[in-house]
Order: C-alpha cells, then structure tokens, then sequence
RNA sequence: GGGGGAUUAGCUCAGCUGGCUAGAGCACUUGCUUUGCAAGCAAGGGGUCAUCAGUUCGACUCUGAUAUUCUCCA
C-alpha cells in the first residue's frame, strides 16, 4: 500500500465505526498559551476533555499535523541520526467522548493493525500500566484482560508511570494508556532475541506505532487525581512509522513519504544516499525539515525572531547548516524541495499548492538571510584566530564561541568544523556554562507561578461572549486563580458572561471594570484560552461570589471595531487593486491604529496605495451597513465566497461579516460597526515590507485620523507663513535647503581662507630663542577648529617650532599648544598645557605634539602666553 | 518577556585602550591612455560618523535614553 492509501484506509475504517472524520487542524496553535505547535491529535479537542466545549461528535477520528522540537525523545539536534523521529509528522487518531471506552478502542486497533494493515500477529507486542503506590493508582487490569483475548501473555507487557501514564501537562486529565509495538527485525535476528525484550529500549527495529490514552483522572496542582464524571478515549498512531512497518522498510526514510524528497536532495547536490553516514544524516535532515518548515509556513506561520516563528527559523537554519558543511551545498537549497512536497501531499491537504509560490519565495529568502549571517560570522571568526595565532593560543575559550553563537547566531558545530580545520580546541564546557547562564536569566524572566482555578460557581460548565451587542451586563465569576510573574501578583477571572472581548483574531482584549457592590475592579486587559475568555484583573473583590456588573471601556471598543471594519474594507480594496495573490498574514487591530499584513511580492506604489486608500474612503461615505451571521454553516459561507484564512481552523458554524455582498465577505469573530459611515475616515500611515514577499500597511480612522489631519494641516500653515506663502512650498524648500548647503560650504571655505591669511601673518612674527622658532600669541578667532588649522599648517611650515596660542571662545579662555616633531623630546605640548592652563582656571591635555585647554577665565590668556615665553628660554 | 551586538560616503566595510585635520574597496564625475574581454592611469565630487542628552580642554571612540536592525534564550 502507498502512503496516501495508508492514510485513506485508517480514516475509512473508523468512519465504518460511526466516527467522524475531521480535518487536521494546523500545525501552529493559536488561543493556547502553553502550547506553540500542535504536538498531538488530541490538541484541537482540548476543550472537549476539558469540559469547556461540548463534543461535536461522541467518536471522532482524524490524521493532525504534527510538529516536536524538545521532549524526551524528540530534541531537534537528534532528529535525522536515527531513522524514526521526526519534526513534523502526521498522527492518525480515534476519540471517543464519553462514548466507548478500553473494550471496543483496545478491538479496534488490533482489527486494523491485523485485519487492514495485515502486520504480523506474532511481531506485535503491547504494554499496559503496571499501577504507582505513590500515586495511589491500581495497576490497569482491564486493559489487560481485554488484551489477553487477542494476543498471548508473554506479549503483552506491564509498563510504569513514565511509558503507560499519560498526562497533558502538570495539571489536567491524564489515565493510564496501553501502547502497540511491533518488531520489524529480520527473522534471524529474532530468533536470537525474543522482541519482548526490546520493547521501550530504544532499539531502532522494535519501535511504538500506536498508543491508546483512557483519560479517566483530573490532576490538580498539589498532585492528587480525581476521577472524572466522563472517560474518553485519545489515540495517537505515527503515520509514518505505520508507513514503513506496512511497507516494510527498515527505516520510515525508506518509505514513499521520505522518498521523493530525498530523490530530489541526491539530484540537487550530485551525492548518492545510502553510502556515507555522515551525507545520509544530512538528506534525511533535509528531508524531514523541509516537511516542517513547508507545512508550518503554509498554516501562517512565518520565520521571526520570538516564538514560534523562531521555531521554524531554527529548524531552517539546522537543514542549511547541513547542506552547508556536510553536502557541500552552500547555497540555498530548501526552497527547491517544495514542489515534491505539494506533488505529494496537496490531495490531502490542497492548500499547500495553492500557497506553493509563496512558500518558495519567503524559505528562499530566510535561507540567503542565514547564509548572510554565517558570512558574517566567518569574517568574525577569522579574526579570533588572528588574535589567537598572534598569541599563540590554540583553544577557542568557551565565551568566544558562544559570543559567536549568541550575538552572531553562528552555530557552535560550524565553529568546532572551522576550529579542527585549524587545529584549534573549543573550551566546550564553558560554552555550556556561558549557555546555561544565559538560560536562566531568560527563566527568570519568564518565571510564572499559575495556581489552579478556583471554581466560584460550579452550576456554570461555558463562559458566554455577549459584547457583540452589550457593553455592560449583570453577571457572575465562574471561576478565578491567582497568578504570579517577577513578584507581581495578578488575577485571571472567568465570568459567566461576558461582553469583554478577549484578544482574537489580531483584535486587542477589551479593558473596563467589574462593579462588585461598592467596589469597582479594573480589567487591564482579556485574553482567550481555549474557548475560555479571561479577564486580568490586579485585585481580588471581597465578596467574589455575589453578582457583579461588566463594564467595557465604551469609547476604547468603538476605536478598535471602527478600525477592525476598516481592516476588511482595505483587505478588499487590496485584493481589488493589487490582484487576488493578496492574502492575509497578520493583523493588529488595536485603538490607536490599525496594522495588516499580506502577501505580495513588490512594494506597493505610492499611487497603488492612493487608490486603495480612495476605495477604501469612498465606501466608507457610502454607509454600508453591517450584514452579519453569527452561526452560518461554514460550507454555506464558503459557498457564498466569503473570504477565510490559511491557517486558521473553524467550527461547524462561522460568524460571516459582509459590507456589501459584492465587496467585502471575511469569516471572522471580531467585532465592526453597524455602518462604514462610522469609521469616519481612514489614513493610511506606512507601507513596508515584513519578510520576504509579506508587504505591512499601517493606517488609522475616525478621531484619530481627524486629530492626525488636523495637526498636520497646523503645521504645513505655520510652514507656507514662514516661507512668506510661496506658490509652491515644496520647491522654496528644496531651494532654501540646496541654499543652506552652499551657504555652509562657502563659510567654511572663507573661514579656512581667513586662517590662511591670519598663518601667513603669524609665520612672519616667530622669534628665535636657542635656536627655536617660537611664538605666543593671542589671536581673535572664535572656531576650535580654524585653529586647529593654523596650529596643523603651522607646523608643516615652520621648522624647530614651539607655538602657543590663546583666544577667547563664547566668554571662556581657549589655549593652543603646537611642537614640532622634532622637539617633542626636548618640549612635551602636554606638559606645557598643564602648566600654562592655571592662569586661565582650567585643565588640559593631548598628545607630545599637540595639546589644548579650556579655561574659565579669559583674562589669565596673556598670563598664560608669558608664562609660556619663559619655558623656551 | 530577558540578554548580547550593530548603525561611519550611493553599496560593502576599516577606524585598537578618547587627541594622527574621518579612511579603504566598489560605484559616480572629468581627463588621459587604449579599437574590443567586468581594462589601466590621474584628478575630483560625495559624510549632521542613526537621533538626543551627558562626561571632557577635546567624543566616531566613554555613559545614559530613544529609534531601527541582527542574534541568542524563554
């Protein structure tokens, strides 16, 4: 069986057994604080085990992307040495919410793997929970039992709390699990060792393809299990394990998944795979990356420089690196895998061939942007082993290379590449001490204390969203915890209902005050959790379980939608003038202003960005008013043509918000006004770009482009006075300016005259003493650097020259002395200063040669220069 | 969110612990030389050393803040 077809028969199967087949949700989360990727099939129906969200379906199944770059067995740096752990992978799963539970999940499976996948019954073992005393937690003798009708004793296996418990987090539902494994060693091989005896060993042939999860406990935060009213069932199936144990390969790089990509690597670098270790390791880094990095950007992800789009920049930059050092590949080489990944996948998942020029463009211009930096770091290191040549060191100390790594981002294995190359040591455990401190100084920052939830109210399960059309309501705390970053103390609250909107969807979180009797409570600020708005709050009411009043900031909320409406208006006048390539990738819609950003691939012309802006105006004084669904089918939408976003996963049912069914149609949660006429009017600010081929436009409506306008009007009329009205304001300046310039020039050019002519009358008045061209001299010039002129020619002029000049600067004393080189033995200009700047109150200094000093008292100058007189004789 | 670096001519960058009258290569202008190949020679133009404040006799250089940007960690 192929690949897809693999794929195709699991979701067949359960969808025989009444599950649902969903969509994969993407691989980057949003609304989840504790969660950057989606790590597992479970992650989209978080809610549903949380009790937050009611099921869509009682038995679910689906094949998730996938993506883990730390755990226990997933580091990234060891992703791509073995031949079974991955970056991104896909995994196939079945729920059951409260439905079936152990009998027909631990059935199911065994019928697939050996009815459908035909694996051989005798080369499958599985695992069950051996129980924890210390967790007060029975031994599953359930699982047990059901398994011992499929498969004999000595195949089945008890395992402990780290291999058969699974937990989400610190805190949450978790229950014992039961694993699969199947051994895939040659026959010969086990005859020697039974498999049993390879199970969780970490040996590459006899590997875990599918776990089971019953989540039956909730774990609080002191550590104790409670049971939960209802048990589900969460399976996790590695589809590329299951690949290569179907199709029988020795490794999941073998199979039809990891093929083609490697096919295209060995083309692209003219290297044959499957001969050298160290060039295996590199393609199959190349072709297990380039799958997260291509499926991630899809989902909107793009490399940054924070979070998850860090993520994405470190996995690129590890599959450069590799091509780099170990392939011989020093160019861009990623952005060239991306046809065979949307040749092999965009049956499944089609949006990826509809963004695939996209992707090329935005991994093409990370990767010259990280062969940038490496450049730069080998002129960087280049230079340590100068200095280290110079002083004949032969060990890197570790606080070098990890300059190198942390402010240069030149990665440490390309250093230790380099240093061996030179016969250079690196001091890699002070590379590690400097890593580990560095570490912990972020740690620390990020430090947060969360307690658990203290439910006020347990007759509530759901948080409702009212502020589509109130801004204050009666209601009541659900729940609240307390929460702790760097010593402050904060609270996060959840109300029954709410007409707090929690940031989403690039909308910031409403602010405004909870009024609990006589006391009045400020909301900084509200966010999502799951499904779950939170409002942040800094105290705690007295009495939190009495009901209390909502109150959004009005006027905050009006400039924010007013500037979210906007927002769609401009998306469509964009797609209107610069083509529909124009998708969306990010917006900030905040009170102040508003910001979105989107593909496209040029910068946006200055007369592009009038006519959006004229569009976008002219429909806001058209006044179209506000169509909105709150609950349309989402097919129905789609149908109608409204526009959704990459990467973004939707319910069953969308709010859809139309102005003008011919215009604008966006599936979005936000909240817009009841007419465009409310806007007022739009200003668009900026136009840059973002990253390759995402162009950021910022721009600002209602007072805010009033006052704006207004300010800018009051300025340009305080200009066009100042210019006495000109006809045309812009060219009187360009003149003033041009003017300016020359005018500064010449002054300099008559300044640097006048201390010709004041050098040539002072050559002409030096006496000799003892054979020395001396002069003192007070001279009338006001500019430091005219006499520093004289003093410079002076001294390519005169021979055997001891000069002293004073003048008086803006009300203070000025001293200048010049000795030739000649006589800086015999005069140091330095000392001299020191001793003549006293008449004036004063320090100075500089070189043997050259020296000044500024004083307070322009009257000791004379006192000064006859000082100086007596020195030279 | 926390750290480290960078910002000097149109471009790529030097400028060490404050003081050599801010430099190089490429590009540009002009002239000379040369019939061709990313040519050679000479002269020249081009800088508020990111911005603002401070320390100092003196700041591209030191200190602080701001802006932009790179990079590492969370």
């Amino acid at each position: 069986m192929k690949a897809n077809e693999i794929r195709k028969a699991f979701l067949d199967f359960f969808a025989q057994k009444q599950h649902l087949v969903v969509s994969s949700a993407p691989i980057v989360v949003k609304n989840d604080p504790t969660l950057m990727f989606n790590n597992a099939g479970m992650n989209q129906f978080k809610d549903f085990f949380l009790g937050n969200t009611p099921p869509t379906a009682p038995r679910i199944a689906n094949s998730q992307k996938c993506m883990r770059v730390s755990g226990k067995h997933n580091d990234l740096e060891e992703v791509g040495v073995d031949t079974y752990h991955h970056t991104m992978f896909e995994m196939l799963g079945n729920w059951s919410f409260g439905d079936y539970f152990k009998k027909e999940a631990i059935q199911w499976s065994w019928e697939f793997l050996t009815e459908v996948a035909k694996l051989p019954k005798d080369r499958l073992y599985v695992t069950v929970f051996e129980g924890s005393e210390a967790e007060n937690v029975p031994r599953d003798s359930e699982s047990f039992d059901i398994w011992r009708q499929f498969v004999p004793e000595d195949h089945i296996l008890l395992g402990n709390k780290k291999d058969n418990f699974w937990e989400m987090g610190d805190t949450g539902p978790c229950g014992p699990c039961t694993e699969i494994h199947v051994d895939m060693r040659p026959d010969n091989e086990v005859a020697l060792v039974a498999g049993r005896d390879l199970v969780n060993q970490d040996d590459p042939q006899v590997i875990e393809i599918w776990n089971n999860v019953f989540i039956q406990f909730n774990r609080l935060s002191d550590g104790s299990l409670e049971p939960l009213p209802a048990k589900h069932v969460d399976t996790g199936m590695g589809f590329e394990r299951l690949v290569r144990a179907i199709q029988g390969k020795s490794s999941n790089y073998d199979t039809d998944v990891f093929m083609p990509i490697i096919e295209r690597v060995q083309q692209i670098v003219r290297m044959p795979y499957g001969e050298n270790p160290k060039t295996d390791i590199a393609m199959r880094v190349l072709a297990d990356h380039i799958r997260a990095i291509t499926f991630t950007i899809c989902d909107g992800q793009l490399p940054s420089n924070t979070g998850a789009g860090y993520v994405i920049r470190r996995i690129l930059r590890r599959a450069v690196r590799y091509a780099y050092s170990h392939l011989n590949y020093p160019q861009p080489i990623l952005h060239q895998l991306v046809p065979v990944l949307v040749e092999q996948f965009s049956d499944m998942y089609p949006e990826l061939g509809h963004q695939q020029k996209f992707i090329e463009k935005v991994i093409f211009e990370e990767e010259n942007s990280f062969l940038r930096t490496l450049d730069s770091g080998l002129r960087r290191l280049s230079q340590v082993e100068t200095y280290l040549a110079q002083n004949n060191i032969t060990q890197i100390e570790g606080q070098t290379a990890f300059e190198l790594y942390d402010t240069f981002g030149f990665p440490l294995d390309l250093t230790r590449l380099i240093a061996s190359e030179k016969n250079l040591q690196i001091d890699e455990s002070g590379f590690k001490v400097a890593m580990e401190q560095q570490k912990n100084r972020a740690r620390q920052a990020a430090q947060m204390d969360m307690g658990d939830w203290v439910v006020v109210n347990p007759d509530y399960q759901e948080s409702t969203f009212v502020g589509y059309d109130m801004l204050q309501v009666a209601t009541e705390v659900l729940k609240y915890r307390k929460v702790e970053q760097k010593g402050k103390v904060q609270y996060q609250l959840v109300l029954t209902e709410t007409p707090f909107y929690a940031e989403s969807g690039g909308q910031v979180g409403d602010t405004g005050y909870l009024q609990f009797g006589d006391e009045k409570i400020g909301v900084i600020d509200t966010k999502k959790e799951n499904n779950l708005s939170v409002h942040f709050i800094t105290a705690l009411p007295q009495n939190i379980a009495q009901t209390c009043t909502a109150v959004v900031n009005t006027t905050r909320r009006q400039m924010t939608t007013s500037n979210h409406s906007a927002t769609h208006l401009l998306h469509s006048a964009l797609r209107d003038v610069l083509g529909t390539h124009v998708q969306q990738k990010g917006s900030l819609v905040h009170p102040d202003h508003l910001r979105f950003d989107f593909s496209h691939f040029s910068k946006v012309t200055d007369e592009e960005l009038a006519k959006i802006e004229q569009i976008v105006n002219a429909r806001i004084r058209q006044n179209i008013a506000l169509e909105e669904y709150r609950k349309m089918p989402i097919q129905e939408a789609m149908d109608m043509g409204a526009t959704a976003l990459f990467g973004e996963k939707y319910g069953d049912k969308v709010r859809v918000v139309i102005f003008d069914r011919d215009f604008s149609m966006e599936l979005c949660g936000g909240t817009h006004v009841k007419a465009t006429g409310e806007i007022g009017f739009c200003k668009i600010n900026a136009e840059a770009a973002v990253s390759a081929g995402v162009r950021r436009i910022e721009a600002i409506t209602g007072e805010k482009a009033y006052q704006q306008l207004s300010e800018e009007a009051h300025q340009l009329k305080a200009l066009k006075q100042m210019a006495k009205n000109p006809r045309e304001l812009v060219q009187s300046f360009e003149q003033i300016l041009d003017e300016n310039t020359q005018l500064r020039k010449e002054l300099e050019r008559l300044q640097m005259e006048r201390a010709g002519v004041l050098k040539n009358e002072l050559k002409t008045q030096f006496t000799v003493q003892n054979g020395i061209n001396f002069l003192a001299k007070r001279i009338a010039v006001d500019n430091a650097d005219v006499v520093k002129k004289i003093a410079y020619d002076l001294r390519n002029e005169v021979p055997n020259m001891v000069l002293v000049l004073g003048c008086e600067m803006g009300g203070k004393a000025n001293l200048t002395v010049m000795v030739s080189d000649e006589l800086t033995n015999q005069f140091n200009a330095t000392q001299i200063i020191k001793q003549i700047a006293k008449h004036i109150r004063g320090g100075g200094g500089g070189q043997a040669f050259y020296a000044t000093a500024g004083g307070q008292d322009a009257n000791g100058i004379d006192a000064a220069l006859n000082e100086a007189a007596t020195l030279v004789k």
